[in-house]
DNA sequence: CGTTAAGTTGAAGTGAATCAAGTACCGTGG
DNA sequence: CCACGGTACTTGATTCACTTCAACTTAACG
């Protein structure tokens, strides 16, 4: 399982998880917003910005993928979600002038516009309007991390967590005749920092799960034919 | 160590922790929306909302204190954070208009301003410029959860997350002579909850920090006199 | 084709959950 | 004033799911 540069935990749908807070501006307000912005290209793996680093810019990711995470100075990582083209980053930070909490690389070649906090906090002054958008993006922010303190807080055993995470992927995966097929684009080390147990772990479930039929793997494919044998197997009601 | 209505983890500056959202408003602003304020009083235990409901207000805690927790239906529970006079409850569900994702039970007798969303919404399309302070709560509610996932994610031992978690109230709390004095309104359950660990182990985890004079408790009252023999001893860097 | 990162599997150790039993404390009502 | 019921706290014994450590295989990539 590998990391495949541009596919994540696949097809989520871009309008699902995105504030598309440009695509929602009113014309004027989007003509002045896109002459504020300039572009930059990241290879796989830049770091963006970093916890505890004061920001200076805000960024919206037109093309690519990037992990957001808490890390900690003893080298634990919690990966909190991977943003998808068409999100926000680090508006929180930006906007109420502390620094980051979250530290977002990229995992894909990114295409990123980025604006300073400054000149967006005097663009959102002009255009109070505009503030929608920046409520609407907030709420998504604290949506994913209180999923994540579900994640680690509301489960007890590995398995459940792991399911919980699976099942998660599964609710936008397409489905084919065989069942539900995921494309993952994450490691079994990242996997267990989503859900906060090791590698090794991640390793042993997923061949326990195999053994047992309840999915199918090749490569970073994986086929869930049966959600609810799944569910069961992990205790979740 | 018992509850006590009306105190909570000692001494927490309002000031630092609420957005006023009311206070922030411009003079005319503020007018209006008091003007669309319904009030209410709540004895301790009631449940303000709870996850999974369709959210109708948006609240406004005047006086008293609110438990903010995520629930699961097998009986588990993490609490986020309890607020405190001054904070916005319910925020981001109401806006978004999706269901809330968390719980809120007052814990002291409280007084509650209510506004409807249709309402709240209505006043923000009038006044736009109200809509910085929506952002500034929101922000709040994800730095919150965010605290809340390095609590849970990125600690290894349960000394380590009491400790951090003891920590983070001593910021807030005043210096004594015999050292910083946290005066606690949170049962062991309840910390257990905050933190991801059983009752027993905060009850085990507090006397033997107090075998080890890392700490004295007398009722609810806790006496930090050394925070870093405290960090050390649960390994913290 | 060699080096590095990712995945796999086994064995051993352990920290915290669970289960169980008992104590301290508070408010209530006889 | 004391008996009573309920809740919180305390402590010990046991168990087990997961981590850790270690060795090895497999896959990717310049």
């Amino acid at each position: 399982m590998r990391n495949i540069p541009g596919s994540g935990w696949g097809h989520i749908s871009v309008a699902e998880r995105t504030g598309g807070f440009t695509e929602r501006l009113s014309p004027e307000e989007r003509l002045e917003f896109e002459s504020l912005r300039t572009f930059s290209d990241y290879p796989p793996g830049s770091t963006l910005f970093a916890e505890q680093q004061a920001p200076d810019n805000v960024l919206f990711l037109l093309k690519g993928q990037v992990k957001l995470s808490l890390n900690s100075s003893a080298g634990r990582r919690v990966i909190l979600a991977v943003a998808c083209a068409g999100e926000t980053l680090g508006l929180a930070s930006a906007f109420s002038e502390s620094r980051y909490d979250i530290t977002a690389e990229t995992v894909s070649p990114c295409m990123i516009a980025s604006i300073t906090g400054a000149e967006f906090r005097g663009f959102l002054k002009r255009h109070p309007s505009a503030y929608v958008n920046v409520a609407r993006e907030l709420c998504l922010e604290c949506a994913r991390a209180c999923e994540q303190v579900r994640r680690l807080g509301l489960t007890v055993t590995a398995s459940e967590k792991l399911v919980r995470f699976l099942l998660e992927q599964c609710a936008v995966a397409p489905q084919t005749e065989r069942g539900t097929r995921l494309f993952c684009a994450l490691t079994h080390t990242e996997i267990g920092e989503c859900i906060g147990v090791t590698r090794e772990t991640v390793t042993r479930l997923l061949s326990d799960f195999r053994s047992r039929e309840l999915l199918e793997s090749r490569g970073s494919t994986l086929i869930i034919s049966d959600r609810r044998a799944l569910q069961a197997y992990a205790g979740i009601e």
